[in-house]
Parts: C-alpha cells; structure tokens; sequence
DNA sequence: TATCTTAGTGTTAATTTTACACTATAAAAA
DNA sequence: TTTTTATAGTGTAAAATTAACACTAAGATA
C-alpha cells in the first residue's frame, strides 16, 4: 500500500478475484462445470472455480490461468461476464469478483481432465445444487448473457465439436434459449448465413441415416462481418 | 492485508476505481461530461470522472457516489460497462477500474451543475479531445453497448426530458445509431409499442406547427415485459 | 396574406418469418 | 432378406414485417 502516498489516498482495498462460469453441452443439455471446496468456507459445497488476482496479470490472463489450473481447461473462448462486489459476498472480508464465463468443447475436455487433483464435476444448468457464495447469482447472470448473445454471436460453436451435425447445432440452440425450433426454418437460416461449411464426412455407426457434418468456416465469418453483414437467428 | 493471512494468501492487491462515462444529449448531438485533471498524471487533459472504491461500498454505490461529487450528477441511470485491467493502464501503479455508464437529461443536470469546484465539459462525442489514462477506449466500449442496446431497452428516454416530441426521440435513435431513419416507419413502430403515452400539451414558440409532447409510460412497458413482449426498433 | 419551417399522416411492394409433412437411408430386429 | 425403427433431409404457401416514398397541416414571421 506503500505507493498509495504519493497520491494521497490511503485506502484499505478490497481483495480481488476471478471466477469462472464454465459451461459444456452434452446430450442435448447445457451443463456447468463446478469445483468441490477443500476448505472453509462453504467446504464440500460446489463453486465455481476462481482464485486471486495477481499484480502482474490482468483479469482475463487470471481466468484463463484459474482455467487451466482449477479445471484443466486452456484454448478455450472466454468472455467477461460481470464484476459483483456486495459487500456480503464472502463471509471472511471484502472480496470483489470479475466473473467470467468460458465455452468448451466438452468432449475434447474429457481428454485433458485425468490430471485433476480437484473434485469437478459437469451439472446440468437446469439442475444445479446452491453454490458457495453468490455464485447461483453469477450462474444466472452467465446463462441469461449466453443466451442473449447466441443468436447474435457465432459462439455457439465453441461448444460443439469441430465437427457437427446440423441435428446438434440445432439441439444446442434449443437447449441455450429454452424453447424449441422449427428443424427445415433453423437449417434454412443457418445454412443461408454462409458460414458453415458442408463436409464430405457423415455420421457412423448410427441406426438412421446418417447426418452430414458441418463445421463453422471462421475465415468465411470474418469476410461477412467486414461487409457488415451480421447474423441473427 | 493482514486478514489476507487467515486464508494463506499473501497477495499484494490491485487498487480498485469506478470510472464514469456520461452521455448526455443536446441539439441532435450525443455528448459527454469530461472533468479536466488538476493533478499528474495528465495534468489539464480530460478524462472520465473516477475515484477510488472504498471498504464500505460496492462499485455501484461508488460510481453513484462520483457522479455526484465529480460531476454533480444524481438519480440517473447508470449501468455497468465492463472492468478494465490492463497493467500499464495507469502510469502510477496497477489500478483497476470498473467503467460504468450513465444517460443523463442534461438539460436537468445543467441546473444542478454551477455548484461545482471542477472543471467539468461537455463534448460531442465525435470531437472527444484525446482523455487521460485508457479513458478513450472506455469511451468506445460504453458507445458500442448504448448502440447496441439503445434499439431493444428503453434507455434512450433516460437522455431526454420528461416530455420530448417524437422528433426529438427519433433523432436521439439516429445519433446513437449513426444512421438516419425514415419518419414515418419510426412514428408507425414507436408508438405501436404501447409505451409512448401522448400528452395534451404541445410546444410553444416554435415558428411552425407545434409538436406533440409525449412522455415514456413506465408502467405500460412494465407490463408488457411482464407479458413477455419485448419492443425491438 | 404570403412565406417559411417542421409536424403529422397511409399505402404498396418486397422481404422475412412462420407453419407444416413426407421421403431417404442406415442399422437392427425379425 | 425383409421389415422395423429412428433420424436426416427437403419446399411451399400464408402471414407478418419492413422498407420506400410525398403531400397536407399548422404556427410564427416577414
């Protein structure tokens, strides 16, 4: 607090966090991966992974940091959600919290996530346990900007795997805005924005026919973007 | 930073500070209240009023409590912009600062305003002066979100008078949006929304025909949302 | 009383959205 | 091998929304 003289303040300073919000799709359900707490407060209760701010990084270098740390996950796309700073938030003292919300490509996850020492777990949104904290507050202020943004935003894709069939894309849509989509209106739409690319490749194994994949053409995003041509479902 | 240890961790803590965009509007221009430093860094340039975030406040309260001791300015909207991070954003030390922005009626706050001790200005917001810290690119953020939601939440009523005619309405819109927009489609989808209720009064002096007033009817829009029906321009 | 300036108003064509049902194909079961 | 089961994939027509567009009304001033 040394340096806080030299401009006349002299202010104690709440501490300050990140928080994660990390969200999978899997079985046509949104799902939330979450932390077991190892101590006191809320221990054994489920949070959302989060850690402290260091000096020499900024606030998305620590969630990404506290991403890769507390839940294995790295690469991933993230966004800032929103900074909570009631003053109760954590029963020991002041701590204020940037949240941020990370999209996975679950299945690619699995992969990387034998190496975890900390009990995380995949819920699924709709039925999540109360949280430590405020975090059920922060969950929904994810899952609402989420699906304010899908419709807009091409992130959808961050979920799904590189490839995916238009039957899953369509799932995910329905399972982030909560209602179902007519299927020839929803592939009419998203085939005519122009940024998903049909693959050669289909489905195997699977007791129907099979389905085409598809995967999202970033370069051909950013082209349409530039035009100022801008999706919306 | 003694509590710190209760927890093991030992971190030095960023300081924390709320930094204020205000937008105001005034003869078809959006504009915005800039306070001119009277100390270093950036002595005499102009810059977001901001403060620190004490103990006993969350960062809300503090942008409130800013507006009015930096700028005079109380009851209005305000909204939370985004937190900025950046290591070298202030040349003195890391400071961390969670933007808020706020939709004043200016021709109210002009009233309030000779009280004040600060240099304070308002500057169209196409020939904003370079500001002091990253406060240019705070200022580009809170536009974007304005624009962006401007055309879904009924915000923009927050920068007119009470009573406003639909011209002076529509050319908010087209200041906010930077696009002009035909007359008759704008009244048409306006006031089809339901939350526009029309007054008896109309202007006076005005060497033309005289505009109807209207005011924004938040109970009607209450209501509609309530029902689910949510406007889009 | 003419002029100037902005308020206020409706219709039509084009586009977008919605609603809706059957055939194709692969594997599994009979 | 044939039948069954399950999901993929496809088009059209009606309804709703959006976009484009120009004149009359009213109040103040010259």
């Amino acid at each position: 607090m040394k340096q806080n003289q030299k401009y006349q303040y002299e202010y104690e300073r709440p501490a300050l966090v990140t928080d994660c919000v990390i969200f999978g799709f899997d079985e046509g359900e949104l799902k939330l991966l979450l932390i077991e707490r190892e101590k006191e407060p809320f221990k054994n209760k489920w949070a959302l992974p989060g850690g402290f701010v260091f000096m020499n990084e900024t606030t998305e270098e620590c969630a990404k940091r506290i991403l890769m740390e507390k839940a294995g996950v790295k690469n991933v796309f993230i966004e800032q959600l929103f900074t909570f700073s009631d003053l109760d938030r954590d029963p020991r003292e002041r701590i204020i919290s940037v949240a941020y919300f990370a999209l996975v490509d679950k299945k690619q996850y699995e992969v990387i996530a034998g190496r975890d020492t900390l009990n995380a777990e995949w819920f699924e949104i709709s039925k999540l346990p109360k949280l430590a904290f405020d975090h059920n507050k922060i969950v929904k202020a994810a899952f609402q900007r989420l699906k304010g943004k899908v419709s807009y935003q091409p992130i959808g894709f961050e979920l799904l795997d590189e490839k995916f069939t238009l039957t899953q894309l369509q799932a995910l849509y329905e399972a982030i805005l909560e209602e179902p989509i007519d299927k020839r209106n929803f592939r009419k739409k998203i085939l005519g924005m122009g940024f998903l690319k049909a693959l050669e490749e289909k489905e195997k194994n699977v007791a129907h026919k099979a389905a085409r994949f598809y995967s999202f053409d970033k370069k051909a995003y950013k082209e349409l973007t530039q035009k100022g041509i801008h999706f919306e479902l």
